[in-house]
DNA sequence: GATACGATCTGTAGCGACTACAGACTCAAG
DNA sequence: CTTGAGTCTGTAGTCGCTACAGATCGTATC
């Protein structure tokens, strides 16, 4: 209602967003390029929630691509309820691998760790297994 | 041992390791330029030993700067264990605080596609997350 | 010999999501 | 009038590849 009229600074400091990056979200079109004060761009109350939308979904990882999705079911009201629902859980399916990627990770790196730790090896555990064929035993033909 | 005198595609065969990156490797000095047999590339047993190494590490989310000084490490001899041993356990640290991150965000969107499942809220609870701030209270001057 | 095919070659540009400058300008305070 | 902070545009860098275009090579077939 008032005449809330902020520069990019201040945009910045209430999101937590980097000045460079907000250009960067106009550039792309993310954000809308907002009027000008003279030469600078002059943001008000609806550019802040919607960068700050846009952070908190990066923030829950998802890519811009899904971010500009989701921007526009959330003006579509609730009939786009569903299709928020269908964006949200493949990117949950998404977030899960790369969970389970990285446990597997994880295990053989504490393992070699811990065989670094127990020090019985000869040579290093982790480089060992580094260099070690993955699949074929080392005799045979 | 025998002339076992291999070319990219070979080597990218064995290793698994795409035959571009095997080029871009051998750019950033990852893996040495080896000899040619005319203008192509011909390659080792020590080079499918290397890429594997390098290709391992990178399954366990090394970055190349970091399998760089595993591969100086590796070369090393077992004085150098410690110094792996460091280089691990930092980027196990690495992995476990991406581990956490992706945990958070799994929370968050499953609590949200459980509540677009249950179907109460008025709007869409994903898009009411995302606009809401995640401080300040709506209420208040 | 011609010719077709597959593999390889070099060099460059693109991806996503920023980040980091350089060098110019605007505006308010001292 | 000068200084300093803020902002502007435009471009290039990051990481780890990946994807071309267009040339060349070696071998097999007709």
């Amino acid at each position: 209602m008032a005449d809330t009229a902020i520069q990019i600074g201040e945009l910045s400091r209430r999101t937590g967003c980097n000045i460079e990056t907000i250009r960067y979200y106009e550039r792309i079109g993310l954000m809308p390029a907002p009027p000008r004060r003279g030469r600078y761009r002059s943001y008000g109350a609806g550019d802040v929630g919607r960068l700050g939308f846009v952070r908190r979904a990066r923030e829950l990882g998802f890519t811009l691509d899904e971010v500009r999705a989701l921007l526009g079911l959330a003006a579509g009201g609730e009939a786009s309820c569903a299709e928020v629902r269908v964006l949200a859980s493949a990117h949950l399916g998404d977030v899960r691998a790369r969970i389970a990627d990285l446990k597997r990770m994880e295990r053989v790196l504490a393992d070699s760790v811990r065989a670094c730790d127990a020090g019985q090896d000869p040579g290093c555990p982790l480089i060992d297994a580094l260099y070690a064929e993955p699949r074929l035993p080392p005799t045979g033909c």
